[in-house]
DNA sequence: TGACATGGCCAG
DNA sequence: CATCGCTGGCCATGTCA
């Protein structure tokens, strides 16, 4: 990791803090003036290509960095003057200097150097290829312009005065930048400000050229992004003019902190290019991930257990395995991490850590406070807390900074380094800034207290902050000790004798305990009518009672907990299994905003690239892919107070096997097509999506017998070995059960198979009309009708009708309660009176409370109608339903098929119902007919009777598409394989397989499922070009393709959506 | 009874 | 302007053979 003393990136900052005034003002005059000087010549050479070139406003605004970047950096790595400093002066060197001296005096040497360097510094550094429309390039220019009018305005009025001139030196070198609204007015302002011999910003650029902002107020934002100027009220200005002299800025501070004068510059390093601001845009996961707190903490956390478990296993060869007498657990956590790292560069004053409230935000009023300092927390700010909120909680003063990961990266890679240092017996990473060690070996040889005490000094040395340990002998009780020692504190209670156990639990509040979080401490408390409840309390509810009001499992475990007993093993080592991943997934919540299917599909590739690139970091291949999906929630409202944020939402989720071992891109995002297509929410209500994939199997481990999906279609006579994709697992089972050909001769050569499908293509056929769309609309439905159906079926329907937009949401019958809706019940103390009565801010109720209510677990057990109503496949607002006919044995099996059984079954009653009214139209109303379940085994019967075609005796798209893509890896072989005859699809099957499509199509018309199998044998051969087999591969589908084209040419008029 | 699908909760 | 609400594991519950 980056090895650069702590320092080093300080010194920006502290060579602006280190200059006086005046001094500063001289430095930044001498810089705009260079720059003015440039831009005159420039504009000159300019004339013909105006506005192409960028190079001016390089020069113009990157001038204080530069000398920053290439002479301190340089001198720095040429040895020079900032390299002597750093080099003789490490914080753990010298611990009694404060980073602040340090910097300081660096600053004072790179200063030095600066003013000799910078004026040497070659320009053609700073020309570089202009970019194309770039807003920023615009607006700069636009400002030179506004100074140039200015400079101007100020001589012509000096001449029409007669030379009677205002004080030009009230503000003279005053670069000055106006915010937001003022009194007076920012016209009024200007006039002001260059009159007296300041220069008037109008942009205030991303470079911190200025010297002085003016507000009256700041969002929180702003806040943050000014909190390195000198931020004042309009008075100064005013008061300043009339007193004839410049008043002292800090007077008239704005933001009520020292940090004005500290780093102006610093600014350059909040620049931000907002690539896309969501999820629609390309890029967006990209910026999204690279500025989640939770994301990086959870990657952190894979990465700390993969490493470790790797390191683990090494040394336990070597190390012979021990048994020790007392068992010693060490649960040591910095204090307030990212705060706390934070702070050390991006606050001036590192007292101002203990004594002022401190939080890391990415600011504005929805903003998550991802830590605060303890300072904070005292005040009632909590971590997860909305900005907001905790600004109210802290009256205002509470100091914002600014994320860091690689600064968090950087401490805790010391931080780990500490600890390996002790050798532990083993050691268990709970998180970036967190971990658990088994010191038994330790605690034979040593005292503990003194053993801890040492750590977290060496800690503190390495990285200046601090941490808290505690020790007991098992995880929970360390945990609890850990918690009793913070701040900068430890515990152990590693002695504490049975009773002092009990009496050091009982007041310990039971949110304290692991596992127990918002839901069920509010259980407990429902239950007992508390509005407090200790461990001391819990140990007094008698274990039955728990186990029977949170579970077999959570409710034993709780009563041991009580007790202090926990035998939850952290020896990474001796069951690897228990530690290694089992899943791999990819979340978004936060951006998810689309109007079309296709966006949703665009995205869904991105996704399943992450995906891919995940489980080729982990060395993994997964078997089964998992979509969640967010829905808004019924009455939530379109814009959620969060802004991008998903508010309130409804999840559903739904699993597919994808028949084979994979971490295929193509085959991880058609597979999420597929499913996005089956879950059914419409783009524009979507507001969260993730992917997850499991069944995970290791690079090189064999084991993958549960996987009784693989049915390659090789002969086994002549074994074939799957090819040896990077993506396909390379150690899949070998083939054992062969296709059995339907209908198919025994030889055939691929003339016979178009020869098939030509006869069958021309073979007069009964007019089928499965995919005709019926125009469904308002006013075809009968609300007398409907109103007599069973309230489960209304809602079913009223569910299905405002996702085509038959309805709008206010409809004329009585709106069917969702478990959303009586969920709202939960009294929720929100602070924002409105309509929002999300609990989302911490200190309300947490959002995951309400979106999941009581209700739901009581509610009507018919299997969720709302979800089995959505789960209709293809139904997106832009894909227009495809048509449920079912007066005719040409249900739209693609529908059909997917939907969740008990669905299913009804329609298919139904659809025996219709055969005998022989009914023409279907209008959803005669869902109401009387429905019987049918046992699942009829099922298979039942379609084998409206003859859907079927491979391999799977008719469910999913299991087809599985089938096709473990024939065709099981066909392809290596590159280095000499027995390319053996590759290739063989007739045989090829023949099924034709045959099967043929069927689908010509008979079923069902174009939209033999597309997207078509298309995914396409992405499965796709990347294996050169490999053996892959010719014939490809000539495969390419006559699939071709008799896809000719029904399109023949049927063209019926087929109204392909997507 | 156990395997599986789905969904909830929790932690950092 | 805003804002970056991830991700993995365990558990509960319901369904099915
Ligand atoms: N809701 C949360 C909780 C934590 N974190 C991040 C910021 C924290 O600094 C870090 C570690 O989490 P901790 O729970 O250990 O909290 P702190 O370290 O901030 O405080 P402390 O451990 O002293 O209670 O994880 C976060 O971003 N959002």
């Amino acid at each position: 990791m980056d090895d650069k003393p702590i320092v080093a990136r300080s010194s920006s900052d502290a060579f602006w803090s280190s200059l006086g005034d005046s001094e500063l003002v001289d430095f930044v005059n001498a810089l705009s003036q260079r720059k003015r000087e440039d831009n005159d010549e420039e504009q000159k050479g300019q004339e013909k290509d105006e506005e192409k070139n960028d190079a001016e406003d390089e020069i113009d605004l990157t001038l204080p960095d530069e000398v920053w970047n290439n002479s301190f950096t340089e001198n720095k790595n040429m040895g020079g003057v900032g390299d002597d400093i750093l080099g003789s002066l490490t914080l753990a060197q010298k611990p009694n200097v404060s980073p602040e001296e340090v910097s300081q005096e660096v600053a004072r040497k790179v200063s030095q150097e600066a003013s000799q360097q910078a004026p040497d510094d070659p320009e053609d550094l700073n020309h570089e290829e202009p970019e194309f429309g770039d807003m920023s390039h615009y607006f700069k220019n636009k400002r030179f312009m506004q100074q140039k009018a200015d400079e101007d305005y100020v001589e012509w009025l000096s001449k029409r005065n007669g030379g009677k001139n205002p004080n030009l030196a009230i503000f003279e070198g005053c670069i000055i930048y106006v915010n937001g609204r003022t009194d007076p007015d920012i016209e009024q302002l200007h006039k002001m400000i260059i009159v007296h011999g300041g220069t008037f910003l109008a942009f205030l650029g991303s470079k911190g050229s200025a010297t002085h902002i003016i507000a009256s107020n700041l969002t929180p934002r702003k806040r943050i992004e000014f909190r390195n100027y000198k931020v004042v009220k309009p008075e100064w200005i005013v008061e300043s003019i009339r007193e004839n002299r410049r008043l002292p800025w800090s007077d008239y501070q704005l933001i009520d902190n020292d940090y004005g004068q500290a780093k102006i510059g610093f600014a350059r390093e909040n620049e931000r290019t907002d690539v896309a601001l969501n999820a629609k845009h390309p890029g967006f996961l990209e910026q999204f991930f690279s500025r989640s707190r939770l994301h990086h903490l959870s990657t952190w956390k894979a990465d700390l257990r993969a490493e470790h478990l790797q390191r683990a296993l090494e040394e336990s060869k070597t190390r012979p395995k021990r048994v020790y007498s007392k068992r010693a657990i060490l649960h040591i956590d910095f204090d307030c991490f990212f705060a706390a790292a934070s702070s050390l560069k991006q606050l001036p004053n590192a007292e101002d850590f203990r004594s002022k409230p401190i939080c890391v935000t990415h600011g504005g009023a929805h903003a998550d406070v991802a830590s605060c300092n303890y300072v904070a927390r005292k005040m009632g700010a909590k971590n997860g807390m909305w900005l907001e909120k905790a600004q109210q909680m802290c009256s205002g003063q509470l100091i914002c900074l600014e994320y860091d990961f690689d600064e968090y990266e950087r401490i805790s890679k010391l931080f780990y380094d500490c600890l390996l240092a002790t050798k532990p017996h083993s050691l268990l990473p709970v998180s970036v800034d967190e971990a658990l060690l088994d010191v038994s070996n330790i605690a034979e040889e040593h005292d503990l207290e003194e053993f801890m005490s040492d750590l977290r000094q060496k800690i503190w040395l390495a990285t200046h902050c601090t941490v808290s340990a505690g020790c007991a002998p098992n995880v929970l009780l360390a945990k609890l000790a850990l918690r009793n020692s913070k701040p900068d504190g430890q515990l152990s209670i590693l002695n504490y004798s049975e009773d002092e156990i009990l009496k050091f639990l009982n007041p310990v509040d039971i949110r304290d305990l692991p596992g127990v979080g918002y839901s069920v401490q509010k259980k407990l408390m429902d239950e007992f009518n508390a509005s407090k409840f200790t461990l001391a309390n819990l140990r007094n509810v008698d274990r039955q009672k728990l186990v029977d009001m949170l579970g077999v499992k959570t409710g034993a475990t709780l009563a041991e907990y009580s007790r202090g007993l926990d035998s939850t093993s952290i020896d990474i080592a001796s069951n690897p299994d228990e530690f290694t991943r089992k899943s791999i997934s990819i979340d978004v919540n936060w951006g998810i905003r689309f109007d079309t299917i296709v966006e949703v599909e665009t995205f869904l590739v991105e996704c399943a690239k992450v995906l891919s690139e995940r489980l080729l970091k982990a060395k993994m291949f997964g078997s089964q892919l998992t979509m969640k999906l967010a829905k808004r929630s019924e009455n939530a409202p379109i814009a959620p107070p969060k802004h991008m944020g998903m508010g309130m939402c409804d999840f559903v989720s739904k699993s597919a096997r994808l028949g084979i071992s994979s971490r295929e891109p193509g085959i991880l995002s058609s597979e999420a097509k597929s499913l996005y297509r089956i879950l059914g929410v419409p783009p524009a209500e979507l507001r969260g999506i993730a992917l997850q994939v499991t069944r995970l199997v290791s690079e090189g481990d064999n084991r993958e017998n549960q996987n009784q999906m693989r049915l390659p279609f090789q002969k086994a006579k002549e074994p074939q070995f799957p090819g040896l994709s990077s993506d396909l697992n390379p150690n899949p089972i070998p083939a054992k059960r062969q296709l059995e050909p339907r209908n198919a001769p025994k030889k055939v050569t691929p003339a016979d198979i178009k020869k098939r499908i030509k006869d069958f293509m021309s073979k007069p056929r009964p007019r089928t009309t499965a995919i005709e769309e019926p125009d469904l609309n308002v006013d075809q439905i009968n609300w007398d009708v409907f109103n007599e159906l069973p309230k489960e079926i209304q809602i079913e329907l009223q569910t299905e009708f405002e996702r085509r937009g038959l309805v709008a949401k206010s409809t004329p019958f009585s709106t069917p309660k969702k478990r959303k809706v009586q969920s709202r019940k939960t009294p929720s103390p929100s602070k924002d009176g409105g309509q929002q009565q999300l609990p989302e801010s911490l200190g309300g109720t947490p959002r995951k409370a309400v979106l999941e209510s009581p209700l739901k677990k009581c509610g009507s057990p018919s299997k969720s109608p709302f979800k089995a109503a959505s789960s209709t496949p293809n139904r997106g607002k832009s894909i227009s339903p495809e048509k449920l006919r079912l007066n005719d044995t040409t249900i739209d099996m693609a529908i059909l098929q997917e939907l969740p059984s008990s669905i299913r079954n009804d329609i298919v009653n139904q659809a025996e119902a219709e055969k005998e009214m022989k009914t023409t139209e279907m209008t959803p109303m005669q869902l109401k007919e009387e429905l019987v379940e049918l046992p699942r085994q009829k099922m298979q019967s039942y379609f084998r009777a409206l003859n859907i075609p079927s491979l391999q005796n799977q008719w469910q798209f999913s299991k087809v598409k599985s089938l096709l893509q473990a024939w065709i890896s099981a066909g392809i072989g290596d590159f280095d394989s000499s027995l390319s005859g053996s590759y290739g699809p063989l007739q045989e099957d090829s023949v099924v397989v034709s045959a099967y499509l043929s069927e689908l199509l010509w008979e079923h018309n069902d174009i939209t499922r033999v597309i997207s199998l078509v298309e995914h044998m396409e992405i499965c051969i796709l990347d294996k070009k050169n490999r053996p087999g892959y010719d014939e591969w490809k000539e495969l589908v390419s006559t699939l393709d071709q008799m896809l084209k000719e029904y399109l040419i023949s049927n063209g008029s019926k087929v109204k959506y392909i997507f």
